[in-house]
DNA sequence: CCGCGCGATTGACGTAGATCAATTTACAAT
DNA sequence: ATTGTAAATTGATCTACGTCAATCGCGCGG
């Protein structure tokens, strides 16, 4: 409906929302935000749409309209290269906002697809910037998230400029981990939404490099892997990959 | 005074700034406001420094304060690993705003230190906020400001993920010369302001890798390079590096 | 003008990860 | 159950870039 565009039709039916009862409140753009502040929030929040994995959300080219805030589900985004080379740059679960590369130029400038079935708030950006006028909190808020993908970003350049592969897969599985963690799934036990090669696209390496690199953390008992099921047995292990180095 | 933290003392004179007439205004902060807009952007800017090349302006973990609006000079941004390993998370010139970062934690999570003297706008952030409350424009432009930071380090993502040596620097020095146009120098002809090793650092290369491919440029006739100077002889050949692997 | 030192260049060699290829495994459709 | 397909694993080899090392050369201070 609200963008008839080149993305495959999201949905179906447009969900009633509500952050006010929203258990990802937290995680999410109303952080923060005082009872009838989150209010204001619910009030630029009219659609809740699903997006079965494999549909696109968003891709590049495309008209920004909307920020998105993932109510459930996984997503990746990426970018491509003219010739076919792609680039993933991030992945975004429950609570994560997307979209906001699309602020600059009004159009989106990567892709966003989703990696499971999932449920995401569609936020007017225009709605957004008229709300956090009124809102300090808001407003700030939202200045912290984008400046939050800045500093994530730089980690991603720090991992891609300087890491050996073990060090740049293990900083993904703590990541992920602790991510998890911050959800209430458990830290040490969680399905992979990706496959191999998009780990390896995400961390620069080529899948056989992702699949080694597990095979080997698991000779170590470092983690326990089956398929897309990883365990990790010990912490403080993965962590020591990073600090020694050097 | 601002921040007797450990950076280097800044400066000396404080000079008096205006927006209005400074000839950047197109590059930075004031974009598309109009007069009276400038006017208000001029209020929130009320001091003027110099940072000596080699001097910080700021480091990670200090105190998040300001936006710094770059008046005159070269910047570079790093971060740290604990080991010592680091990376170049980007060059900045005049017009370009620093300290974006900070904004997420209320302190920085890089360094930002300058490659030769340069002088540099104070933005109070907590003001800039409150004038974007009211400044509808400025709010706009800030945040594409901060989402085309973001679309940025994608790029640079991509460049470390999937290009080749050659690629990297063919488009590094690509970047530069489209950057120094855009400031009315000459796309062809410029001074690096920074090392080898710290290109090397931004590229994911080393500096003997860095040096052997600009050699290799300049034996196909693309560049000349003497020392810090690059002359671009052949734009579309450089940018053929680019469009044609795989 | 001279010498010192950092930055840059160039060469020889080593290696982490890419590439190519062959199975194996999981899961979805029938 | 059976077949088809995509994902994952594992091995053998190749290579782009890193590492180590030896100059070179420019700019700066005395």
């Amino acid at each position: 409906m609200s963008r008839p565009s080149s993305s495959a039709d999201l949905s179906l039916s447009a969900i009633k929302t509500a952050c006010s009862n929203c258990n990802l409140r937290e995680l999410c753009l109303p952080f923060g935000l005082s009872d009838q502040e989150v209010a204001r929030v619910d009030e630029l929040i009219n659609v809740r749409k699903r997006v079965k994995r494999t549909e696109h959300l968003y891709r590049a080219g495309s008209e920004f309209e909307y920020i998105y805030a993932i109510r459930s589900g996984f997503f990746k985004t990426y970018v491509l290269l003219e010739d076919g080379r792609d680039q993933v740059t991030g992945f975004q679960m429950a609570g994560e906002l997307l979209g906001l590369d699309g602020i600059s130029t009004e159009s989106h400038s990567c892709n966003a697809v989703a990696l499971e079935d999932s449920e995401v708030c569609f936020i007017p950006f225009a709605r957004l910037e008229q709300v956090s006028r009124e809102v300090k909190t808001l407003q700030h808020h939202f200045h912290q998230v984008m400046s939050r993908e800045i500093v994530r970003d730089h980690g991603v350049m720090l991992l891609l400029g300087t890491m050996r592969a073990e060090e740049r897969l293990a900083t993904f599985l703590l990541n992920l981990s602790q991510r998890f963690t911050a959800r209430g799934f458990s830290p040490t036990e969680f399905n992979l939404r990706m496959t191999r090669e998009e780990i390896g696209s995400y961390l620069g390496l080529k899948l056989e490099t992702v699949s080694r690199a597990l095979s080997r953390f698991q000779d170590e008992r470092l983690i326990s892997v089956q398929q897309k099921h990883i365990r990790i047995l010990n912490i403080p292990g993965l962590k020591s990959l990073l600090d020694n180095r050097k």
